[in-house]
DNA sequence: TTGTATGCGTTATCAT
DNA sequence: ATGATAACGCATACAA
């Protein structure tokens, strides 16, 4: 859309100086009399001239954009990560474009191509749960083109992460239901196609392990869709047998979480005295829920500002140089609520 | 960035063509000899050509980009209407920029340069609540800018929006809560700076009135954060007194809502048999919670579709033609669970 | 059927 | 201290 918006030309055209002139007064080049860079000025201000982003992107290969990929945007994870990419890009000047996916690989392929031809300086990905080839992405970064990969990251040698610590935050949730006294603990899974699934089951599996729990494999039950439905259905079904009936519930997260804990509610048991729950993930309305539910929080703002950090810092170095690898493992915390409180609560 | 993206000068060199003829083979323009477009198509698949966005933009005076400024992205509104936003909008071959302005006039301003110095072709908009002035987006509109309003509404004229009917829906909520036997109902009112706020605090009246309740000005709660700490505040000072105490809770939205009633129920009240309570949008938690909320369902999805389709609408117009403002009401729905009940479960 | 020239807005490189 | 020119990648009016 054209405004009306004054170029360079104008003003040069207006003044009776040439656009070279004019571009050097805006931006305080050597070797302009002040005379001409105040009245260059004064005149840019009164047209409130802006330089166009465009022209220079063109110019400069070098657009000042990045591109966001993401699974889901009406995801309280994901819609943090975003607010933290998009602070830190602000403030250094860049935009943020976005695309979601719908957990879809097509869609991922589609999008990284737009925001290709749309000539973005990096990207920050978190891939799909369809996605289990990844060269589109290797395919790029061969080219050296700066990608930071964000919680979900991808099986790929000498790629930049974030991540947050999965295994450890399985383990310490599983390590809490055991020492709450629970010693049935079943293990609402994510898909196999996302690491993040796996280091949270093979935290779950070695808590059990270290404290000489045999693990049934009966005991994992696989949600492909991580909706409250699935389960809050694979719950009342595993539940429901009075004879083998688990205690505790650790979920990959926490509308898993929520909708076992309904089913379980549902089938007339009491949480956390018969059975104890924790999540992942800290959503909004995990306090909110009755009982409110344990869970392991994630830093999703901080996420999203050391990926964008460490993309920027990736953007200003030289195209030659080679990234180095490396993976930024953040923290999660044990948020203990009443959901799994059993020596309080029973 | 610069990849190794082939360029239709490459492209011609191979070839020995020029490069308009390359341009025009590959968009199939008549006139070419079919020999040459099928050489010319040949090796750009093999060159993996691409054409430039950035100089398509700066070409067509075009960008297929269009802004969006939110408040916030962490909101499941607002990340259900990007979600809509983003389907349309990809669906055209456009690309989405997102701003979110923290509530922040401030912010508001400088996003919006920042958005047109990338020669957006239109703008979606739900302004922040410190915003008054509206004249950063009046003087786009004089000059034929292409703006969709969408849920925040300004006060200006011949605009074109899309909003819900938040009178219809207080009203809906409210007469609900009188039908089931609630006789002192009082009103967590969002800020006065949006027009929403303003026209549930006035479906609630409305409501009140017509079933011959006398308002009192000390149920009409502000909240100006809207956070759950707040409201929980304001309606346990409210709620304490035994005298005078309320039974009803109309809460501008569900986050409200939500502080309301752990305040209700902290203060040993039974919801729904001694209040009843009913919020705003029907977030994700809002089934969850116990008792589950009544609420009136916003359709954010849909919102983002729509203003999209408004939005590129106008763009495609020729510039010169003048939109005719409109406002487009999407209905809300009431949600009747648990939390305002009262004939049933009580 | 194809090529040449020009321009979108900006800046870098040479002049002067 | 300033101007002219070319270039970024593409599309198009005009020539041939």
């Amino acid at each position: 859309m054209k405004l009306g918006q004054a170029t360079i030309k104008d003003i040069a055209k207006e003044l009776n100086v040439s656009s070279s002139t004019v571009s050097r007064a805006l931006k305080d080049y050597p070797g302009i009399s002040k005379e001409t860079k105040r009245r260059v000025k004064e005149l840019a201000e009164k047209l409130n001239y802006r330089p166009n982003a465009v022209a220079l992107s063109l110019r400069k290969s070098k657009s000042f954009t990045i591109g966001v990929i993401i699974p889901e945007i009406v995801h309280f994870f994901f819609s943090t990560v975003i607010s933290g990419i998009e602070e830190i890009a602000y403030a250094n000047g860049y935009n943020v474009i976005l695309c979601q996916t719908n957990e879809k690989h097509q869609r991922e392929l589609s999008s990284v191509e737009a925001m290709l031809d749309n000539q973005i300086d990096g990207l920050l990905v978190s891939y799909s749960k369809e996605t289990e080839d990844f060269s589109h992405f290797s395919k790029l970064l061969d080219q050296n083109f700066p990608i930071v990969f964000f919680d979900r990251v991808p099986d790929i040698k000498n790629t930049v992460n974030v991540t947050v610590n999965d295994f450890k935050g399985a383990y310490d949730a599983t390590t809490h239901l055991i020492e709450q006294g629970y010693k049935k603990i079943v293990h609402l899974a994510g898909p196999k196609t996302l690491t993040i699934s796996v280091k949270r089951q093979e935290g779950y599996l070695a808590a059990l392990h270290d404290h000489g729990i045999i693990s049934k494999p009966e005991w994992i039950i696989p949600c492909q869709n991580g909706t409250q439905e699935e389960s809050f259905n694979f719950t009342t079904e595993l539940f429901k047998d009075q004879a083998n009936r688990p205690d505790g519930v650790f979920a990959s997260h926490d509308i898993s979480a929520a909708g076992a804990m309904m089913a379980i509610k549902d089938l007339g048991l009491n949480v956390p005295g018969d059975v104890g729950i924790v999540g992942f993930s800290d959503w909004q309305f995990s306090s909110m829920v009755d009982p409110p539910l344990s869970t392991v929080s994630q830093p999703g703002f901080q996420m999203g500002e050391k990926a964008t950090s460490l993309l920027l810092e990736m953007i200003d170095k030289k195209k030659e140089e080679n990234w180095l690898p490396k993976t930024l493992v953040l923290a999660t915390e044990l948020v203990i609520r009443k959901s799994s409180s059993k020596k309080i609560h029973s």
